[in-house]
Parts: C-alpha cells; structure tokens; sequence
DNA sequence: TTGCTCCTCACGTCACGTGAGGTGGC
DNA sequence: TTGCTCCTCACGTCACGTGAGGTGGC
C-alpha cells in the first residue's frame, strides 16, 4: 500500500494537493494505518490521476466530483466543453503572443486602424514623434469618451491632410512646440491656421451637431493646447484672429 | 479627461481592476476633480494597456512596474522570456486536451506502455475485465513504489505469457472469481499453479533479490489475494502444494 | 540518535470579486 | 427625485503554499 508521499510522486500532484482534494471531498480518505497514516491502493491513484487530468484542464474543483460521478454521455459530454474551452484558451494565449510582440512597437495595440493610418500620415509629413504622441493620446481620449464621432472626425482630418496649407501648417505647428511663446513667428502661424479655418468652415461638416461632440471637441483641444505654452500662445492668438476674420465677413 | 468607468471600458479591464493596479502602485494615481473622482488622460490609458496586455500574458504583477521601467534591450529580452512562456502554456493545455480525451478509455494515463500492452495481451486472452483491473491496480501499486523492479517484471511476465500451460492457468484464475471457495475445481487449479511455479523456477530470475522487491511481492501478491475468498483459497492451497513439491524434491 | 515522512491546524498568497455604506452628477 | 457612477474600507474566493508544533519509521 501506498504512502501519500507515494501516491503524490507517482501521480505528479503535491502532497498538499492531496489533502486538500480530501478536504473539499473529491478524493475518497482511505484507511489508515496503525500510526495514523494514510494508505493507498491502486484504485485511489487511478482516481486521482483522474482528478488531476480535469483540475489541470481548468475544471473548478466543486465540479470534477460531480463529473467522475456522471453517467458516460453526460461525462462525454462535459468533456467535449472542456476541450472547447481549451481550445479556446489556447486561441487566446496566441492572441496574448501577437500582442506581447507589438508591446514595444506602435498604437496599433491602443486605436483602432484608421486613426492608426491618420498617425502614420502625420509621420510620413515629418512631424515628430512627440507630437504624433500628443495628437494619438487625443485621439484615445476622443474614443474612449465618445466613440461614435470617430468615423466623422476621421472624414474631417484625412480631408484637411489632402490639402497642402493644412499639412504646411502643421508641420510649422509641430517645430512650435520648440520655439519661444514670445517668438514673432506664433503671431505668423497663428493668422495662417485663422485663414485655414475661416476657409475652411465652408466645406466641412460642422462637428458640434450635439452637447457630445461639444464635450469631445472641448476635451480635445485643452489636451492639445495644453501640451506646451506655445502652443497655448498659439491657440490664443488663432483663436482671436478667427473671431476678427468672422466679424469682418458677418458684420452683426 | 476620462472617469475611471470610461477608463476601464476602452482598455476592456474592470474598474477594480484599475483600483488594484493604483494600490499595487502599477499605474500612477492620477488627479482627482472637484468630486474626488479620478480623472484620466490618454498617456493613462497607454500605461494601463500595457498592464493589461502583460497580466493577461501571465506576467505577475509585481514584475509589470520593473518591466515598463526597463531599458529597450531588457525589455525586449523579458519579451522574449514572456512570449517561451507563452509558448510552453500552449504545448501544456495541448497536452491536456490530449489527455481529457483519454480520460473516458483506457490505462495509457496511468500506466507505462510496456504493462498497457501486456494489459492488453491479457484481454486479447479473454482474461474478463475486472481481472485485467485488479491485474492494473497492482502493476500502479509496483510502480509507485519500486519503479526500479519494472523492466525485470514486465520481461517475467511477458515469458510467462509466452507458455501456453501459464496463460491456461491464467484464464482458468479469472473464471474462479465466480466460483465457491469450496468449489472442487480450485484445487485442481491450484496444483497446476503449484506446478508451473516450481518448474518455472528454474529458467526466470529470482525476483527476490533485494529488500525491495520483497515488499513489492508481498504488495501485489496481498493485492491480488485480497481481490476474492476463491483467490484466497486458490492460493493458499498452492501454497501449500509448492511446499509439498519442493519438499519431495530437495528433502531437508 | 538523526533525518525524513507523516499528522493537523491555520494563516498566507495571488489577482482581483463582491458587498457595505455613503456621496456626486444628470 | 431616481438611477447610475464614483468613493473607501474590508471581507471573500480559488487552489493550494507554507510554516508551526508534534509524532512515527528506519
């Protein structure tokens, strides 16, 4: 007869795992001997090397009992779940493989394609990685907030990268970030991006259509302003030439 | 600025989940607004996909925070590390589904393929199936406790198997699980076992060369005995008949 | 006699889950 | 005002791991 230590090397479970599978009831105690210990035969190994197999494939331990007890179809049964469930657990771990191997890589792991593609756009301009970020994190916030824009803002900002004084701008707004708020060249830009907007305004959906938008928009902007205070410089300025270039066109 | 509901649901983690990643110290608190609610921006949700993408490739957590803090080359060799993990988890649940599906046959999970095939001589015998058990439960009992003994057992055995006069006795044993201790024929078949047994003796290898193999013998003997009363008997009459024989034939 | 195995509590671990009791935003 | 989200404790869960303190077998 065997000892627990034995019935635990041969069956590759620990010991404690032994007594623990008495405790919750799934493994029969067996006699004991004349000093208290446990003694086991060949059957209870068969059992637990039973217990083990479905333990290590995931099943609670509150069900295997109930499982060794069922009926051969209901067993069969059960056990066509359990290996779906493997299958699914392995399909996981090798989707868990793909994204561990883009970690160190690109956002392709934190934004959906097509704002991925508007990125890699903005790389391809020039633009700097420390802006390319400033814009992706905006751009998550937007999602995360209010996802349903998304396709419209996507629409808005390819349109504005096929035009060539948008991308002049942004590019000059990028190597703001570097220049002094005091720099004359801010004031420059700024009446630039004022035009590009008054401009603009006509053949663009306006992308306030509701409170939603508003926040998003709102959100947005105060991320990207907030980045640097020549960029704020910038915001500020733009901000008020657009308001000069409206009143001259639509006189109250 | 996101709340941590809007948080947790862009990165697909739940909020406790979030909380615990705060109090472990894995992603930095962030303000709080007027209310005392966490407000988020879009470099948090970076950092928690991160988290997120090493927890859920097994990366404990106490690792997460030293890893992302990491230099490139460390990092990437962590990945490394991670992703053969990965791969090893794979190869295991694959092995597991195998095992479930042998879970409903046969002794392949419990036993080394040389005594499943000598298991499965037996039943090419017509041995019935509860003897082929008992024989199973046995052969687990010698294996668990003195692995070293099998090579020489299963080669006794298999030249056992090979004697026509042997397998005879060994199908006549398993029909006599169903007769009376008192039946007639049992001492008939245990003189036959008496007999084979001494004029075995000769040509095998003794079994009992060490203290070790003795405690086994005594085990799969008392194992197999103890199966049935008409076993009983049937060994104790050839007991009994092998000491006649040897007596008559070494006289003290 | 020493070292190894066995015994029974019983607390610890890991990554959160789940109320408990209370407050803020729409 | 109601329902949903947020907040902080703090205990619960799952499958054991890990001593703590003691005894039996070789």
């Amino acid at each position: 007869m065997l000892t627990i230590g034995q019935l635990a090397a041969y069956t590759g479970v620990t010991v404690r795992a032994v007594r623990h599978y008495h405790q919750r009831g799934l493994l029969a105690e067996p006699t004991r001997d004349s000093s208290g210990y446990r003694r086991y035969d060949g059957r209870a190994a068969v059992e637990l090397i039973r217990i083990k197999t479905l333990a290590e494939a995931g099943v609670p331990l509150a069900r295997i009992r109930e499982l060794l007890d069922a009926e051969p179809g209901e067993f069969g049964e059960a056990v066509t779940q359990i290996d779906e469930a493997l299958r699914k657990k392995i399909r996981e771990l090798a989707q868990h493989r793909r994204k561990i191997a883009e970690l160190a890589g690109g956002e392709r792991l934190f934004l959906p394609p097509e704002i991925v593609e508007v990125l890699d756009e903005l790389r391809r301009m020039g633009v700097t990685e420390r802006t390319v970020q400033i814009e992706r994190d905006a751009w998550i916030l937007v999602v995360a907030m209010s996802p349903e824009v998304i396709p419209e803002w996507v629409s808005v900002k390819r349109a504005a990268l096929d035009d060539p004084e948008f991308r002049r701008i942004y590019v000059l707004g990028d190597q703001a970030l570097d220049w002094d708020p005091a720099d004359p060249r801010i004031a420059e830009l700024a009446d630039a991006m004022a035009a590009w907007a008054a401009s603009s305004r006509e053949d663009t959906t306006p992308v306030d259509e509701n409170s939603g938008n508003l926040a998003a928009v709102a959100l947005m902007s105060s991320h990207i302003v907030g980045s640097s205070p020549s960029w704020q410089r910038l915001n500020d300025l733009a901000q008020k030439r657009l308001e000069e270039l409206r009143d001259s066109r639509d006189p109250a």
